[in-house]
This record gives structure tokens, sequence and C-alpha cells, in this order.
DNA sequence: CACCAGGCAAGTA
DNA sequence: TACTTGCATGGT
């Protein structure tokens, strides 16, 4: 047999570093949207993109009218997209947003509430059935739009956990979040909460390249993690 | 100047 | 199933 680094991550441990991280770093209160919507929005154009970014696009948006289903589906695409050009990936992102209000704007009979009011599964599946929404766009909408308790699986948490030897880097996303919610409570603020910890911890690290050997978050685990 | 960011889908083998 | 490529602006 051989070593390939330390065993799965227990729940006490996983409990055990979440409150050194929110020791560290405090609350987050996440997600960044001063509504369900403006999160929905925000979670399509961070995809694989800087947040400042984000930022400046839903800026854009807010100046041509207020962000409300049937205002957002009035515009044409191409203006939506000349609008949250400062995000990337404009015209793509422009089409999918175009998809995801769409489709909660049909489900919910024009009542986004209503949409985010479908049972849990039901919601994800829809999510998923939208093309340009994945399985962590759909999570944070699940978590920090409609507040379920779903664990978002994305790009620092990845580094965070495979850094530590408790997931190979190739693990797939059902499996990562699989690991978080086989052990966890089912609650939505617990989930919050980590994800957005998770966050902050990786911003305030170097990047993974070549060149980066020790990032220093041993100071976070336990002596014998 | 090079490199990267809170992904995803479509095409190929 | 596994791997590759396009999408694009702005910050460091």
């Amino acid at each position: 047999m051989t070593w390939d680094g330390p065993a799965t991550p227990s729940a006490a441990l996983l409990m055990d570093v979440f409150g050194r991280l929110l020791m560290r770093f405090g609350p987050q209160h996440w997600w960044p949207g001063d509504s369900p919507l403006e999160v929905m929005v925000g979670a399509v154009l961070t995809q694989n993109t800087a947040w400042p970014n984000v930022e400046k696009a839903i800026r854009g948006l807010k100046e041509k009218g207020d962000l409300s289903l049937g205002c957002l589906l009035r515009i044409p695409e191409e203006t939506l997209a000349e609008l949250i050009r400062p995000c990337g990936y404009f015209r793509i992102k422009a089409r999918r947003l175009r998809n995801l209000l769409t489709l909660a704007a049909q489900r919910g009979k024009g009542d986004l509430e209503a949409f985010l009011s479908l049972p849990t599964g039901e919601l994800r599946e829809a999510l998923l059935s939208v093309s340009g929404i994945g399985p962590e766009t759909a999570d944070s909408i699940l978590l920090y739009a409609a507040g379920r308790p779903v664990f978002v699986v994305d790009a620092y948490t990845r580094r965070v956990l495979s850094r530590h030897g408790w997931i190979p880097p190739e693990a797939k996303y059902d499996e990562v979040q699989a690991l978080f919610m086989e052990r966890l409570p089912r609650d939505s603020f617990l989930y919050n909460e980590y994800h957005a910890l998770f966050v902050a911890l990786g911003k305030r690290h170097c990047r993974p390249t070549p060149r980066c050997y020790g990032c220093p978050l041993e100071d976070l685990l336990p002596p014998e993690a």
C-alpha cells in the first residue's frame, strides 16, 4: 500500500476548521447582493471572472432599470450584452442570463419568489436544465438566493482541500460536495459561511502557481491534522 | 509584458 | 467517459 496523504477529514475536523476560519475572518454574511435576483445575476456573471468586474457590470444594469424579472427580460440580448461588457464573456453571459430568467419566469408564472419556492430537488434540476447553468452556479443560487442547505464547491474550496490532501485534485464536483453534506448538518447558515470563508481564505493566500509550494494554511489546522 | 479570475458547453476521440 | 477549446474584460 502507498501513503497518499491524510485520511478523509472527519465531521469533527471539518467543524474544527470551520471554527478556526470563523475566528480568523469573522462572519462573511454572503452573498454580496441586495436581492435574490441580484444574487442570481451575479452567480452567472462571476463565472470564471473576478468579482470587481461583476460589480461594474451589475452597476451598469442598475443604471438601465430596476433589477426585476420583467424589466431584465424586456432588454434585447444585444443591449444586455453591452450593459454587462465589463465582466467579460459578455455575449455568452447575456444569453445565459436570458436562459435563466426565462426559465424562472415560466416556472414561477412571472413571480421569482414562486420559482425560488419550488422544492429543492426540483429547483436544482430546473436550474441545471438551463444552458449556461452548471453545478456551481445552480448551487450558488440554491444556497444564496433560495436559502437552501446545499454546499457550494468552487475553485477556492478545491484548492484548499487538495492542498491539505483531503481530496485528490481531480475529484468530481458531486464527490467534494458529498464530503461536506454527508458529514455536516444540513444547515444553510453553516454552508453559507463555510463557503464564504473558503473564499476569504483563498483570496488572502498565494495562487497555486508551480512556484508556490507552501501556503500558510497550517495554522488553521489542529496540531496533529 | 504575462498571467489569472467564485465556469460552462460543445466538439472530438 | 476524458480531454480540448472558445468565450473576453480588467486587475496585478
